[in-house]
DNA sequence: CTTTTATTTCGATAAATTTAGAAATATAAA
DNA sequence: TTTATATTTCTAAATTTATCGAAATAAAAG
């Protein structure tokens, strides 16, 4: 009837993740800036602290819609264009 | 920063909604029929029980993703195009 | 090697969500 | 009016989620 298969189950993992203020802040934070560090990222949104931020972000990561590149002891986070492009195109404006 | 005025708002309830596998069933079945009542979905769905599906019919009504037509006992939800053009154009294939 | 900086994992708690059965409401049909 | 059908509201339990501080990792700098 309707299908339950792997496309469906990670538009049900994006739109989780963009479903909660903070992280869809990041999301549009990243969409905006291009790539941004955790920290860099904690200090343009209010009061969270470091492991929530992690969470926040692993679960954006988990759900493809973000992408990240390690540099040294940072980690740079970048929207995956595609991703949004097909669900959530909303956030590339 | 990051704007968090009513569109934003919006969004964050339109993919909370989404964001959960019996809603986003119900999603997808109402971009494919039309417009159904709450028994005939609840009858494409696999084992919901009344008042869970008239909870999740009431979230999705609430992020303005769907919107319905009351006819005598029966109330009619479809898709509200606008909406699902608007953050999830995914929806509507 | 020790210290500093960036990030994650762990452990715990509070709040929110999902779910269902029972009772309530509302309309239609007999 | 009584009965049947569609849907919602209430109540409560089980699960999930968001959050933080402290400890753990990991890489860089001194």
């Amino acid at each position: 009837m309707v299908p339950d298969n792997e496309e469906v189950k990670q538009a049900v993992k994006v739109y989780k993740a963009l479903g909660e203020p903070t992280r869809i802040k990041i999301a549009m934070l990243l969409t905006e800036e291009q790539t941004l560090c955790c920290s860099d990222i904690g200090d343009k949104l209010e009061s969270v602290a470091g492991s929530t931020l992690s969470h926040h972000l692993k679960q954006l990561t988990e759900s493809g819609l973000l992408q990240l590149r390690k540099d040294g002891t940072y980690i740079y986070y970048s929207v995956n264009k595609d991703v949004a492009r097909k669900y959530a195109p909303y956030l590339l404006g």
